[in-house]
RNA sequence: GCGGUCGUGGCGAAGUGGUUAACGCAUCGGAUUGUGGCUCCGACAUUCGUGGGUUCGAUUCCCAUCGAUCGCCCCA
């Protein structure tokens, strides 16, 4: 029989590896608590239109990188969620957030999310994303915690040389007053500049500023500011953002060109980077997006979130050599002696358990040698023995791995004697 | 969607157009007939991702395909 191999860009996470995501998950947890934030968990899939209208039809998510079926019984369009934004704020309408005596509404989430892409460092088709979403409050404040969050929470691991990028992309009306500028000058270096620029004039000119390619950096260098365009309002907004980051020294710098690729931001955007994770540098990405509640068929409610791949938080963590602290071991394995043993140490075994100890026995009919070598790579502290001689007194020897002590005690006593120690 | 590199036992890794496919780790057995972590000895790939082709003969050459990986694009 041919073998089915797992599909493309996707990873089993084993035993040795779980035990880390378990612990970030619950550490994740524990932080989003401290900020007041509470999970919420929505579907993997969500009708097609959502992401469409949410995230924006000319996005290259919508575009190309979807997981869509159309279930031919009904005629409904599903797609697996590519980002959990749009499925968050769905659900903030359907469920009548907004009318929760809590507000602003404060949510988070940790799960899969997919993307058709050519997997590589840092990249892959389900990967997994924490991420906040803040709704009901235009204050700055609330863009500093948000961003504030993201940042102590790479801290809380260890994390070292993270920066902040920050700008504002402005309000819809911000941009459409920037927009001729911008297009009029990109229209006069139109031939000079990469083929993806060129079409990016037409469709989203904001991103040719984020260009990676030199040319393309040096020949729109002059070109008009978004924060040249600013109404007096945005502008507020945006220095009183830097001024809340300020006062939780949490450096950032200003990064006119930072553009998200997600049609639903507004005024503050923001990622979070750290070099050499392969091509790959952002860690995180954010921003406002005040529009987007009503675009999804809400009352007109302004929101702020981030998401953050735990996959690349992994990725930088071990570039920069960081052990997480995750438990591993048992209490004792029972070491089987003599086939008349076997029964004896079943019983026991269920008795340690319930008890609330951690405890192993053989399976595979290994010598009393082999059993040990398999409790000293289980990580066992302690090993009890049952051979001929125990079994006639009701007795195990208890050996302690790490020190090679061993004493005979009753059966009876095991467990207290395990739990004590 | 496009480009580079790669694909040998559970893992890591050498190797060659021709019949023994190194070695290391792990595993199992023994030395040590009731004791792990050290040491020594022994066992362990009819087979080199999959399919096809060239050849007297291919794991080694060619093509295709699948996958991995890195990069472009984009993003987390």
């Amino acid at each position: 029989m041919a073998k089915i191999q797992i599909p493309r860009g996707t990873q089993d996470i084993l035993p040795g590896t779980v035990e880390k995501w378990q612990y970030i998950e619950s550490q994740t947890r524990e932080l989003c608590r401290r900020f007041n934030y509470q999970e919420i968990r929505t579907p993997l899939f969500e009708q097609t239109e959502l992401f469409q209208r949410g995230v924006g039809e000319t996005t290259d998510i919508v575009e190309k990188e979807m997981y869509s079926v159309r279930n031919p019984r009904s005629e409904d369009q599903l797609t697996l969620r590519p980002e959990n934004t749009a499925g968050v704020v769905r659900s903030y309408v359907e469920n009548k957030m907004y009318g929760s005596p809590n507000q602003p509404t404060k949510l988070f989430y940790i799960g899969p999310m997919f993307r058709h892409e050519r997997p590589q460092a840092g990249r892959l088709r389900q990967f997994t994303q924490f991420g906040v979403e803040a709704i009901g409050s235009m204050d700055p404040a609330i863009d500093a915690e948000v961003i504030a969050l993201a940042v102590r929470f790479y801290q809380w691991f260890g994390l070292k040389g993270i920066s902040v990028e920050l700008n504002s992309i402005g309000t819809l009306e911000d941009r459409a007053r920037q927009r001729t500028y911008l297009t009029d000058f990109l229209n006069g270096v139109r031939d000079q500049l990469c083929a993806d620029c060129q079409s990016r004039i037409d469709r989203n000119p904001l991103r040719v500023l984020d260009c990676k390619n030199e040319k393309c950096q040096m020949l729109t260098k002059d070109a008009p500011s978004i924060l040249d365009y600013l109404s007096e309002q945005s502008a507020a907004h945006f220095s009183a953002v830097q001024e809340y980051l300020s006062d939780l020294d949490i450096s950032f710098t200003v990064n006119p060109r930072l553009v998200r690729g997600l049609d639903y931001y507004t005024l503050t955007a923001f990622e979070i980077k750290m070099a050499e994770i392969g091509a790959v540098e952002t860690l995180c990405g954010g921003g406002r997006y005040n529009g987007l509640v009503a675009e999804l068929g809400g009352d007109d409610m302004p929101g702020i979130g981030f998401a953050l791949s735990i996959e690349r938080l992994l990725l930088a963590l071990e570039k920069q050599n960081i052990q997480l602290p995750v438990e591993s071991g048992i209490d004792c394995y029972l070491v089987i002696q003599t086939p008349a043993a076997k029964a004896v140490a079943f019983k026991l075994l269920d008795q340690l358990r319930q008890a609330g100890i951690r405890a192993e026995m053989d399976y595979l009919e290994r010598k009393m040698k082999a059993q040990l070598k398999a409790a000293d790579r289980l990580e066992a502290r302690f090993t009890a023995i049952l051979g001929e001689s125990e079994l006639q007194n009701g007795t195990v020897v208890l050996k302690e791995m790490a020190t090679g002590d061993q004493r005979e005690l009753s059966v009876a006593e095991l467990a207290s004697v395990l739990k004590k120690s």
